[in-house]
RNA sequence: GCCAGCGUAGCACAGAGGUAGUGCAAUCGAUUCGUAAUCGAUAGGUCACGGGUUCGAAUCCCGUCGCUGGCUCCA
């Protein structure tokens, strides 16, 4: 534990003291450092609101005031369960309670581990520790938000009030921090979106279904010619897919017993009284699927070969019949299984690979509505998607090279804060959350590793969050207010290829199933554009920029308008985003409402640059350059944006 | 989905049982101006929606929808 977490522990520590102090009845369960802060979560019949902190903040200060020292006390599993069986733990004194969430997790302490608990003043905690030698260490403490939390992290257990507070070795520090977070908040991406008229949401439309004004739609369509150009120039080909699909395929591609919860419901396709026959039928089958089970288990079929296919016959009928009177259609949630159909329609050789069939494809994902956030968690989304069919030896080569499109990416986009994270399975949870295949798990994620040692990218390694299909990169950012999201994504499939029975001709004139490889740089639109944002606090880049350049005029005089209206005309035909401001404003209100709306480029024109065929040049966030050359003015423009310069 | 809080004009907010307010933005008029706010006027609202309590509800109660902060989840 760093220095400013164990400050942190203690405050939750004495943020507990406090509570006690006010309602004696509460139960603590655990309360540690986070980033930024603390907490504690605490069961208890008052719900705590923020109208409470100024009260419980004031019983911290006294406990801190007090400067009692943090004694560490060393006992025995037999002591430490006598002691949460009095309610001793996470408390003043005994009580008539047993100190319930302490048993619990004494309980699952290992054997032969110390355990400890921490004294401060009257309060006693079971705790690992450490701790700051006295509660006057702590020199400055808020106590910010209150919220619900399952106890350990489990949707299954009741929830308990969490109590998030910080804390700081001075007040200093803690300033310094508020004022961060004050910042922070004025580049949230909601709040941008809607001053800088990017996107919208509607209550008629739904929730997490992002409508882009014209502004924003700038941005996908920057950002798709961006991808388009370098998928290009990788080899990569362009698909389209449709938005919908039969259950069938997400029966075969196996995303259904998985997902079904996370997609929308199906729409059936079946007219009404066509329902009642399909449902007499699908008993039917039932019915004949398990006579046709038990004729092939009993060993007749084979002496009867002409029996079993009149029983097969019966079954696939009655299946042809039922599809007939109508479907079910999901809305994709994913683009892969429309891919897989693509690499299957048409006989596929070793030449072929490796095929990278790219899409911005939409998906739809029915997400639940507590997860919703802003641009970042949404419910349709456009996918930079893209699927490589590769044998085993292009693997590490196109995995690789993938990496380094993300690499390159971040570049462009100035993308110095990521974490790469190599996302693998959980062995104890094979045919559950991942395919039951443990032996493909273990080497797929050997190559994995392997490419990642190979090419010197640097990442963590994370169980238990890999892809039911195989394992995967995410690159992991932060939003402006400190959220973490997957903003990138690379990841093997070695099960759901075979599922569908692709196929390629092998050099030995053998059938081989190709690997997978289901990548996205860029993320999708939504959560890379509601990132970029935050990014660049609303002020893009000039080729990303929604408004290039905004041509402002000092007066209204006619062959002023003229002047502004043909640098104006020049540069649309070069399809810059420009404006033009000819109202009867102040150049003052001019530039301010420029400026206001984050335009990057401010051509201000007046007499004097009349006269002199010049334009004086001013950058959003850089204030005025001085006047140029128009002609110069223009060409400086044409190779910013064309070169994605800043 | 769960817990808690919040929904007043396009945006930011005030009003807390007795006729709906301010600033910015918008519209109209005037203003001819050199790098972050020229002046004035006008318009804009079933106070999220539905029910209830009351002589009377934006205000109190219940439900629904949405948003916010977390939790869970995140192909």
């Amino acid at each position: 534990m760093t220095e400013i977490e164990t400050l942190r522990h203690s405050s939750a520590h004495v943020l507990a003291t406090a509570i006690l102090r006010i309602w004696p009845e509460a139960q603590f369960a655990a309360g540690p450092p986070v980033e930024n802060g603390f907490y504690y979560d605490v069961d208890l019949p008052h719900r705590i609101t923020p109208e409470d902190f100024a009260r419980i903040e004031e019983e911290m200060r006294k406990e801190i005031k007090a400067n009692h020292r943090f004694e560490r006390i060393e006992v025995s599993r037999e002591e430490a369960l006598q002691l949460a069986g009095k309610g001793a733990l996470a408390a003043l004194s005994e009580r008539n309670e047993p100190s319930l969430f302490k048993l619990d997790i004494i309980e699952n302490i290992p054997d032969g581990e110390v355990i400890t608990l921490y004294r401060n003043g009257d309060f006693t905690d079971l705790c690992a520790g450490p701790h700051v030698s006295h509660t006057g260490r702590i020199g400055a403490f808020k106590l910010t938000h209150v919220a619900s939390a399952y106890y350990k992290g489990d949707e299954r257990n009741p929830q308990l009030q969490r109590v998030y507070g910080t804390a700081f070795k001075n007040k200093t520090d803690m300033d310094a921090y508020f004022a961060m977070l004050e910042e922070a908040k004025k580049r949230d991406h909601r709040k941008l979106g809607r001053e800088m008229e990017l996107f919208c949401f509607d209550d008629d439309v739904g929730p997490g279904l992002p409508l882009w004004l014209p502004k924003g739609a700038v941005l996908i369509e920057e950002l798709e010619k961006l991808a388009k150009e370098t998928e290009f120039a990788a080899g990569y080909q362009r698909v389209r897919t449709p938005h919908i699909a039969r259950e069938s395929m997400y029966v075969c591609s196996g995303h259904l017993p998985y997902y079904a919860d996370s997609m929308f419901p199906p729409m059936e396709l079946v007219e009404e009284e066509a329902r009642e026959r399909k449902r007499k039928l699908s008993l039917e089958l039932e019915i004949a699927k398990e006579e046709r089970r038990k004729f092939e288990l009993s060993g007749a079929s084979s002496s009867d070969p002409g029996l079993l296919s009149e029983v097969r016959k019966r079954t696939e009928k009655l299946e042809q019949e039922i599809e007939g009177l109508g479907t079910r259609y999901y809305l994709k949630a994913m683009n892969c299984p429309h891919h897989h159909k693509l690499f299957a329609a048409v006989p596929r050789s070793y030449r072929d690979l490796p095929l990278r069939l790219a899409e911005y494809g939409t998906c739809y994902r029915y997400e639940q509505s507590g997860e919703l956030f802003g641009l970042m968690r949404v419910r349709s989304m456009q996918m930079n998607d893209a699927h490589i069919y590769c044998t085993e030896d292009q693997f590490e080569a196109e995995f690789n090279a993938v990496n380094q499109m993300y690499l390159r990416y971040f570049e462009i986009f100035g993308i110095e804060k990521y974490l790469m994270r190599f996302s693998t399975h959980d062995p104890t949870k094979l045919g559950q959350k991942f395919v039951g295949e443990p032996e493909l798990w273990v080497k797929t994620e050997e190559m994995v590793r392997n490419v990642l040692n190979r090419s010197g990218i640097n990442y963590i390694e994370v169980a238990n969050e890999a892809a039911f299909y195989g394992p995967k990169i995410d690159v992991q950012v932060w939003s402006a207010i400190g959220r973490e999201f997957t903003i990138a994504t690379n990841q093997v499939d070695f099960a759901v290829p075979k599922r569908f029975g692709l196929v390629y001709k092998d050099r030995d004139n053998l059938e081989k199933t190709p690997l997978c490889i289901h990548r996205a740089p860029l993320g999708t639109h939504e959560r890379f554009i509601g990132f970029l944002i935050e990014h660049y606090a609303g002020n893009f880049p000039l080729w990303l920029a929604p408004e290039q350049v905004r041509i402002l005029t000092i007066g209204v005089e006619e062959p002023l308008l003229d002047f502004a209206r043909s640098i104006h005309a020049e540069l649309r035909a070069q399809e810059v985003r420009a404006e033009l401001d000819l109202s009867t404003d102040k150049i003052n209100g001019k530039i301010l409402r420029a400026e206001q709306r984050k335009v990057h480029t401010m051509l201000v024109i007046g007499k004097r640059d009349l006269e002199s065929n010049a334009v004086s040049v001013r950058v959003h966030g850089k204030g005025n350059l001085g006047a140029k050359p128009c002609g110069e003015v223009v060409a400086d423009i044409l190779a910013a944006i064309r070169e994605r310069r800043g």
